[in-house]
RNA sequence: GGUCUCGUCGUCUAACGGUUAGGACAUCAGGUUUUCAUCCUGACAAUUCGGGUUCGAUUCCCGGCGAGAUCACCA
């Protein structure tokens, strides 16, 4: 029974954006549902591609998906027994490991410049041969004072079988593991020496990252055993793929940044849901899961094979979804920051008797301005809107104003404290008026909020109260 | 080009030798006596192709085609 270790290493060098979430997301349903550990390590070796705050923003992201590390950085400060998390800070441990190996000759300097094994290849290919560095190895490398590339040296060649829990039972030639750099000349580790080491020293038992690293597994396995250690459970995840073409989702696609999601009044879970579900699924016909579902549920049993597709309109369709299982109170405290400008003064009594009625009609929380603000401010009376209405064109002003009229008769005396009452007063209106529906509904519609869309009218007017209603009734009549 | 991998509605997927190939998003149509949204009902829509194996292949095998990943002192 070993205790359940699993990672999310990324780089920072740059924003985060959704293609990448995923492969924090699985690591983290696997730990939480085994009582195991989930780590965050930043793997910061490129020192030409580091980007100021970028490590910020990834933690910034992580804790707004509710996805928390046991170990690692969060800020100025690091928990865990097995830091430091950063791999920079983590030299002298990456340079006793490949001591080990240059001690068992299995690592050598390599004294011979860059431009020169460029050459070497670029003639390979020129010739169609397959360049192999291990055929052409110094033949007297000096020792290894820190200034040259150490690479790893590939004594016995041979054909690696091995388990993926995504892929299945995968292989690899003998030719497709070679001499490799493992320390680069600023002394710094490769990705590829590196994080096994850091794995190691980690205790990670499960390796989750995404598919683009298994052509160099057979390097991986090459070293773990050059260092004696066992291999741990490998998973690789296919990648999400762009909305258009074939390609991985990347920046240049227009892969958003997950901030911009939330900026975009996006929910936490409905990304979670729907990162989790694109290429995974539980095997029945459940399309919502929570987090401790998903946690619950996760197997890398039914992970896809092939790239999923970022479809947004789902993830809207998703995100309309959660808002409406929200309660009022939550939906109150996550709105904060979406308000218009008269919502943004408005008090929470207001706020919640708002949120009730237009709850059901948002996809984002953005969309709260345009749902909302004609209750907290009476609207300019504006008649040229009535041209988005196929029925209420085709009348005249003055017979509008007239039905205006009749309803500002009848409202003046109705009960406002119930909703039922209200479409009651409005029924005896069509009867009274002898007006359809669509035509009556239509124009008190407009002149109460003058908006294009908006909620159930007898809950409109119940909430603005009769007083604003009759006001607003004479701003249309007297225009 | 070498190596490795993948291939079910437009999209995400279910069916692990036997189903009228199911569900969801999107789209379209209708309904819920006003709009938009929600909700409900319905419609449209798929096994890449060709060979095998089998009583029977989406499913197993081989080949073609298509797609992707990777071949760095990047991760």
């Amino acid at each position: 029974m070993s205790n359940v270790r699993t990672r999310f290493a990324p780089s920072p060098t740059g924003y985060i954006h959704v293609g990448n979430v995923r492969s924090a997301l699985y690591p983290f349903f696997i730990a939480r549902q085994s009582g195991g550990q989930f780590v965050l390590r930043i793997e910061d070796t490129d020192q030409n591609r580091f980007v100021e705050g970028a490590e910020e923003l990834i933690i910034d992201v992580l804790h707004w998906l509710g996805v928390n590390w046991d170990e690692g950085p969060d800020g100025n400060v690091e928990c865990g027994n097995y830091g430091p998390y950063h791999q920079t800070a983590r030299r002298e441990i990456y340079h006793r490991w490949a001591m080990k190996l240059v001690d068992k000759g299995l690592a050598y300097a390599d004294p011979r410049p860059a431009d020169e094994i460029k050459a070497l290849q670029d003639q390979a290919k020129a010739e169609h041969r397959l360049f192999l560095y291990r055929d052409h190895r110094p033949t007297n490398p000096p020792a290894w004072d820190g200034t040259q590339p150490l690479r790893f040296k590939v004594t016995n060649p041979v054909d690696y079988h091995w388990h993926d829990e995504v892929m299945g039972d995968l292989s690899a030639g003998r030719d497709a593991v070679d001499d490799f750099i493992i320390i680069k000349s600023d002394g710094l580790p490769t990705y590829n020496f590196a994080h096994i080491v850091d794995d190691a020293e980690m205790k990670i038992t499960h390796v989750i990252r995404g598919q683009e690293y298994i052509s160099s597994m057979p390097k991986y396995l090459a070293l773990y055993d050059a260092l004696e250690l066992p291999w741990p459970v490998f998973a690789h995840l296919p990648h999400i793929l762009a909305p258009e073409g074939n390609k991985k989702l990347g920046k240049r696609d227009g892969a958003k940044s997950v901030t911009e999601y939330r900026d975009e009044g996006y929910l936490p879970e409905a990304m979670v849901n729907f990162l989790a579900c694109l290429g995974w699924n539980d095997g029945t016909e459940q399309e919502i899961f929570t987090m401790d579902e998903l946690i619950n549920k996760f197997s890398f049993a039914h992970v896809q094979k092939s790239g999923a597709r970022f479809d947004e309109k789902r993830l809207l369709w998703l995100n309309g979804q959660w808002i409406k299982r929200l309660d009022v109170d939550d939906l109150l405290n996550r709105c904060e920051g979406f308000w218009g400008k008269h919502g943004t003064t408005a008090d929470d009594d207001t706020r919640r008797a708002v949120l009730a009625i237009v709850q059901e009609r948002m996809k984002t929380l953005a969309d709260l301005p345009s749902l909302s603000e004609y209750f907290f401010a009476r609207p300019a009376v504006n008649w040229d809107i009535l041209s988005t209405s196929k029925q209420l064109s085709k009348r005249d002003r003055s017979d509008l104003i007239n039905l205006l009229k009749a309803a500002r008769a009848r409202l003046q005396t109705a009960d406002f404290s119930s909703a039922d009452a209200l479409q009651d007063a409005l029924n005896e209106l069509l009867v009274q008026t002898g007006e359809k529906p669509v035509i009556m509904f239509g124009i008190v519609r407009f002149a109460l909020t003058w908006a294009r869309f908006s909620p159930g009218l007898p809950e409109t007017m119940q909430l603005l109260g009769r007083d604003e209603v009759l006001g607003r009734l004479d701003d249309a009549i007297s225009s």
